[in-house]
DNA sequence: CTCTCCTAGTTTGTACACATTTGAGGCAAA
DNA sequence: TTTGCCTCAAATGTGTACAAACTAGGAGAG
C-alpha cells in the first residue's frame, strides 16, 4: 500500500539485472536499497517487508541480512537489525583505514601482479582519461568516473592474490553509495587529478617498487578524504 | 559413528559454556570447531553434519555459516562452504594488515580513549605481569597470556568508539588458533618483551600522543610476526 | 490519578517438507 | 576400450507452518 511503488521498482531493477535466484535477489535487492539510500540510515529491517520487497520468502532474506550485517551496512540490536549511520567521523575514518588498507595492498599488488593486470589497468586510465574533459559536470560522466574508478582499486586489491585483503577490502569499501556521492559533489572530484594519480601508482607498480606504490596509494585515498562534516549531514533527528 | 566422540564433545562444551539458544550454538560450535582445529582447513562443511554436531538443525546452521564466512574463517566454492586454509603468505599478510589497523586504531584511541579504560589496560598490563616469570613454558600460562593480550588489543579497538574499526579488526583477528599456536609456539613467546612494549603504548595513551601510539602498536605486532614458514606447515598434500 | 499486570498483536526464531541442482557411476553404443 | 548419456543419490535452496519473545495498550486495583 504505503511503498508500493518503490517495491515494484526494486523488483523490475532486479529482474532487469538478471538476477532470478532467491538468495541473490535478497542480497542484491537488500544491499541495492541501502546504498542507494532507499532504506535511510536507522531503517528498521523487518524480514517480512524485505521479502515482499525483493519477491521472495523469508528464508533468503534472513541469510542476506546475516552478510549485510557482516559487512556493516546493518547492525543488529536485540533481535532486529537496523541500517548503519555513518556519521561524519565514521566516514572519515574508513578513509583513513582504506588509505592504510589499500595503501598496503599496492605495496604486495607490487610484488605480484601480472604483466596483464597491468595492461588492464592502464586500460582503465585511458577510459577514465576520455572522460577527463568533462571533468565532473555530468551526473553521467560521475557516474561512469566512479564505476572505473571502483575498478581500478578492485583490480590491485585482487592484484594481492589474497583473500583476507579482499575481503576486508570489500567491507572497508561498502558504504552508502548517497554518502559518498555527497562527499564527491561537495568537491567536485577532481577526474584529472584522481587519474594523474592512478598514473603514477601505475607507474610504480610496472617498476615494481613496493614503497612507492604504497604510498602513492595511501596519498590518493587521502587526497579525496572529507575533512569537515558538510552541511547535507547536519541534519540530524534529536540527538544529545 | 565415525565422529560420534567429537561430536557429542562438542555439544558438551556448548552445553558447559551454557549456551542455550540454538543460533548461538551453531554459530559458537562450528567456530570454535574451526578455530581449535576440529574441522581442519579444507574441511567442507555439510548443513546436516554441522546441525547434528550442535544438536540444532539446518536454519542456524546456515545462518551461522554465513557469517563464519564472511569473517573469513570459511568461503564458498559452488554451493558448498569450506574452511579456509591459512597458508603462510595469509598469515604474513594477515599480521602486516594487523600491523597498520590496529596501529591507525591505537592513533585513534589515544584521543578517545577514557580514564576508566586507560586504568583497565593497566590492569590487563600487571594481570600479564603476574604471568611473565613463568614465560612461556607453562602450557595454561601461554593460554592465559593470549587470553589477556586478547582483551588488551580488544579494548583498544573498543576505545576508538568505531563501529567499522571494530568490524574490520574483529575479521583481521580471526584466524585458526592452531594456526596462531604454532607461531606463538615457534618462538617462545616473550611474554616479558611483549608486555613491555604493552606499557609502552599505554604510555603514549596516557600522554594523549596518536602519532606515537600508532607507531609502537604498529611495532608490537610486527615483532611477533613470522618471518619464515614453519616446519609444521610444509606438510602439504599434492600440490602441483 | 497512577502504577502494575495481563493480554493481544507483531516480529523474529526454529524446524521441516519439498524443490532444485550437481556430480558420480554405470550402461550402452561406437 | 572409450565416450557420452542417463539415472539416481546426496547436498543445498526455498517456502511455510508454528513456536517463542517482545511491545504496546488497556483494564483493574491501589
Amino acid at each position: 500500500m504505503e511503498s508500493a511503488l518503490t517495491e515494484t521498482a526494486l523488483a523490475d531493477e532486479l529482474d532487469r539485472a538478471g538476477i532470478e535466484r532467491p538468495a541473490d535477489r535478497a542480497y542484491e535487492g537488500i544491499r541495492r536499497a541501502i546504498l542507494s539510500g532507499l532504506l535511510p540510515g536507522g531503517t528498521h529491517l523487518r524480514e517480512e517487508a524485505l521479502a515482499q520487497m525483493t519477491g521472495t520468502s523469508r528464508t533468503p532474506v534472513r541469510e542476506a541480512l546475516r552478510r549485510i550485517v557482516g559487512e556493516g551496512l546493518a547492525h543488529d540490536e536485540g533481535r532486529s537489525s537496523f541500517v548503519a549511520q555513518f556519521p561524519f567521523e565514521e566516514v572519515a575514518i574508513i578513509f583513513d583505514i582504506r588509505a592504510r588498507l589499500e595503501g598496503y595492498a599496492a605495496f604486495v599488488a607490487a610484488e605480484r601482479i601480472t604483466d596483464a593486470e597491468l595492461q588492464g589497468l592502464a586500460q582503465i586510465i585511458e577510459e577514465i582519461d576520455a572522460l577527463a574533459p568533462k571533468d565532473g559536470t555530468d551526473r553521467d560522466v560521475i557516474r561512469r568516473f566512479a564505476e572505473l574508478n571502483t575498478d581500478f582499486h578492485t583490480a590491485i586489491i585482487n592484484a594481492t592474490r589474497s583473500p583476507q585483503m579482499r575481503n576486508l577490502s570489500a567491507r572497508a569499501i561498502s558504504m552508502p553509495l548517497e554518502m559518498i556521492k555527497q562527499f564527491v559533489w561537495s568537491q567536485r572530484v577532481n577526474i584529472s587529478r584522481s587519474n594523474r594519480q592512478h598514473r603514477d601508482l601505475l607507474d610504480a607498480l610496472v617498476a615494481r617498487n613496493p614503497t612507492a606504490a604504497e604510498a602513492i596509494m595511501s596519498a590518493h585515498i587521502l587526497s579525496t578524504r572529507p575533512n569537515n562534516p558538510l552541511p547535507q549531514n547536519t541534519r540530524k533527528k534529536d540527538e544529545k
